[in-house]
DNA sequence: TATTGTTATACTCTATAACTATA
DNA sequence: TATAGTTATAGAGTATAACAATA
């Protein structure tokens, strides 16, 4: 039935809007935003990055990137280090803090997951992340 | 187990991202945003309202409701009408144009909700709803 | 005194275009 | 000539505070 798509449809559009507010109060609380958090797990994840791969990585524009780093270097999160080879580039590097945080992020992910998710079946999760992965193959 | 919930969590999250970005493009081409578009499924849904219900109705501030209406009345999806019991209220309704683009959004989400969950299961398809049905709940 | 909407101000996300320094 | 990052500019989302007119 068209109306069951649009059901479950109507309940994805809901949940994006407020898992957006779900994740901003804790972030905001560490100085941080969804884009900025973004930054540090990237870096996190990958190491210390040039600002052009960032930008590919998050999918924004470069002039973007140069005021997250900006605001996340002031707030003591990332290093701006010349690179080695090329003096054009720059590398951006997590500090101590940074990195810290960057850890309270993934167990703030792993919390947020139990919180939400918790007591739901496994069958039944494993359907929700099924379904959610083949309509998101289906967005890319 | 832990992992299968952070899976779904992380899931959840993207699938967020992207829908945003789905849904972006072809508002953006009739000259409307998502809380642009909030506000016409609103009047539709409902008739004409005051300028303080559509802030309840939307969770946004009053102040910001006054810009959404603004742009779209240069637009011509509302107009202004004074409110005839209370002097200080205006009443917000859909023009003719209003109307149609909003039939128009009821069929893109129709529209959107086939393209993505079309071929899923009747029983999967329950499963993702009720599945976030209770996560909105559990962020409400 | 409480409420409706507006003016004023401000912060964040995000983009494009033009420019500098380097490759 | 192509690329990395920055300056300049701009539009959208969103909020609070102060203020007007009205209830």
């Amino acid at each position: 039935m068209a109306s069951d798509r649009t059901r479950a449809f109507d309940r994805a559009v809901e949940m994006s809007g407020r898992l957006g507010g779900l994740l901003d109060a804790p972030l905001r609380e560490r100085g941080l935003t969804t884009s900025r958090a973004a930054v540090l797990t990237a870096l996190h994840h990958q190491g210390p990055l040039v600002q052009r791969a960032l930008a590919d990585l998050l999918g924004c524009s470069p002039r973007h990137v140069t005021g997250l780093v900006d605001t996340l270097q002031d707030d003591g999160f990332v290093e701006r280090q010349p690179h080695p080879d090329d003096r054009r580039a720059i590398l951006v590097e997590l500090t101590g803090h940074g990195r810290a945080t960057a850890d309270w992020l993934g167990r703030a992910r792993d919390r947020a997951a139990s919180e939400l998710f918790g007591g739901v079946p496994p069958v039944e999760l494993a359907t929700f992340a099924a379904v959610a992965e083949k309509i998101i193959t289906r967005m890319s």
